[in-house]
DNA sequence: ATGCCCACGACACGTGGA
């Protein structure tokens, strides 16, 4: 039986924390990583490292902030280093790619959501401006009726039910209605949010802040997403938030998700 | 209680994260 492992990891940092990530790599094995929040050029990234395990590189790098890129075991080739309708965004937040496995082709989009903090400001009208692109890009690639993962830290909080206190939050970026309805719009465009399509189960997060000891009180946040077309969706079989790697010595404040594809040719629906 | 923690850049503390 082949399958295809896609993980999304906002590593906050791939130099403090490439220690976690190599042994995480050696642990899981993923054929795909999507990182965020890489904080560094693709000059200073440490590529050797990876590659000696076993994984070519795409790197969209910025110093200090953001930054993003894609690990793949498989041949991997870039699609765009922008959003379309977000070609001169000064910040390094998306990489998509075609990966070619055998036999299936897939479409692989990696975001950094903008965080969009704080509400009202220009901070989360940038936010907006790249959800709606995003919507336009996400709508018009269903077309193609391909296997399309957008996966990565979507800095969205979908419902209450992905959020320790609702109530406390309902004015943050990350949980006001106009976010959540970019994420539903996405969602009614055609794509299904991996997880959900495998639990109903609430509380799962992937994200704890540092601060206020939300880790040990289990206050966290669902924000990080793959949302998936209707042909991936037909091949998702599994879907595991890595919860463990937030209890290590100095983790990032985001933990990994894997979702897991069928990717044999047929699906044994005849 | 927009602070508590953490990473970065580059030396002191300001910026950004969520």
């Amino acid at each position: 039986m082949k399958k295809l492992s896609i993980a999304s990891w906002n590593i906050n940092s791939v130099r403090a924390h490439l220690p976690h990530l190599l042994n995480w790599l050696s642990r899981r094995n993923p054929d795909v990583l999507l990182l965020q929040e890489i904080k560094t050029m693709a000059d200073t990234f440490p590529a050797k490292e990876i590659e000696e395990m076993g994984y070519n590189l795409l790197i969209s790098g910025q110093k200090t902030y953001n930054g993003v890129a894609i690990l793949s075991k498989y041949p991997i080739q870039l699609e765009n280093k922008f959003l379309p309708g977000m070609d001169h965004d000064p910040q390094a937040r998306y990489l998509e790619a075609i990966i070619e496995t055998n036999p299936c082709v897939w479409r692989i989009i990696n975001v950094y959501v903008p965080n969009g903090n704080p509400y009202p400001g220009d901070k989360f009208s940038y936010k907006l401006q790249w959800l709606e692109a995003l919507r336009q890009y996400a709508q018009k690639i269903l077309a193609f009726e391909e296997n399309v993962v957008i996966g990565g830290d979507f800095n969205i909080i979908p419902t209450d039910d992905d959020v320790y206190d609702p109530v406390a939050w309902q004015d943050d970026a990350l949980c006001r209605p106009e976010s959540r309805q970019f994420f539903r719009s996405i969602l009614n465009s055609g794509y299904s949010d991996a997880l959900r399509l495998q639990t109903n189960e609430k509380k799962l997060y992937t994200f704890w802040d540092y601060q206020a000891g939300r880790w040990p009180r289990g206050e966290g946040l669902r924000i990080d997403h793959f949302l998936i077309s209707p042909q991936a969706a037909d091949r998702l079989q599994q879907v595991v938030i890595d919860k463990h790697t937030r209890a290590e010595e100095k983790p990032s404040d985001h933990v990994p998700i894997l979702a897991q594809f069928n990717n044999q040719e047929t699906q044994g629906i005849e």
